[in-house]
DNA sequence: TTCAATTTCTTTAGGCTTCAAGCAATTGGC
DNA sequence: GCCAATTGCTTGAAGCCTAAAGAAATTGAA
């Protein structure tokens, strides 16, 4: 007789410190690099962290994107980007534009200027973040990417389950 | 003749691509929960993310901590501390008290309704956790607390060095 | 064709967050 | 005691963010 599992059949409850730690430490990482990098696009280039988020988006994109595709490689509502996308117009950093074959999608585009200001951000950005990784081995960043792919699976898995 | 060191000496673009990859897959990774957390505790309790954390720090503190602790905990600013705290007395989750010895001080601490409502979050939170990293082993689990870890150590090392 | 459903984006209300400036209380050097 | 520096918190301005409702354009099934 196994008493494992008739344990787990009337549902005690099991317990998941560990993946409540893992949680925690996950997110004051996060925290902690992300006020670093925001701290310094601002001193440096008084520019804020979405906003570089957004352009770092549109460098990969040469065509364009419209602001649906942006909404969801950056994870954020609608709402977000239609402002984040009119201050960026505004400042001259960005292009937009409707599209004529269908006049509900709206493509922006970096500018020639904002294409430049954001290589200059992004050159010094890369190498913020070698140097706040300085201390990882070329393994541990090996072991890390492959263990945060596994846990982003994971939380994609249970996120689409929660769909249902 | 060492071309590598000669290559160093002259400062040029080293490429630390591996590094940036592994940035943003922590960002995803945080996001991704973030999302899922933020979305659950709204629909089963009505409360903010912001709002569940803060409680989470006071639940550890029976006696109590004062805005500037839980600013430093939370890693966010003392304004936002201070407004976070405005609305949670004003539910009546805290109480918030002058400290006698030191009236600069404000002490905070879970109403015996506030305790017993975050109580209730925090289980069902917990599960919501677990389900999340379900696919990851305890060995998985282990291996990423260390490496993340290494990781915040790292970063905050880099912190302090920016810091001089 | 027609119109209900869908898609894309905007708007609104409310809350979160930062930075910088400012106020009040305390501390420490004189 | 005096007062300059520090500490703890609040305020104000600006921007970020979400959820929900709404407007405009498109699609597709009858």
């Amino acid at each position: 007789m196994n008493l494992d599992s008739e344990t787990k059949a009337v549902e005690l409850p099991e317990d998941h410190g560990d993946e409540l730690r893992l949680w925690l430490r996950l997110l004051t990482c996060t925290t902690l690099i992300e006020g670093a990098v925001r701290g310094r696009l601002r001193e440096r280039f008084d520019v804020t962290l979405p906003r570089f988020d957004l352009m770092a988006q549109l460098d990969r994109a040469p065509d364009g994107m419209t602001l649906s595709d942006v909404s969801k490689r950056m994870m954020v509502s609608n709402g977000n980007v239609t402002g984040l996308v009119e201050r960026l117009v505004e400042s001259g950093h960005l292009d937009r534009r409707t599209l004529v074959s269908d006049r509900r999608v709206q493509v922006i585009r970096l500018t020639k200027a904002g294409r430049a200001e954001f290589r200059k951000m992004a050159a010094e950005h890369e190498t913020w973040i070698a140097d706040i990784f300085s201390d990882l081995t070329p393994k541990d960043v090996r072991d890390l990417m492959r263990l945060l792919a596994k846990a982003k699976g994971s939380a994609q898995k249970a996120a689409s389950r929660r769909a249902l």
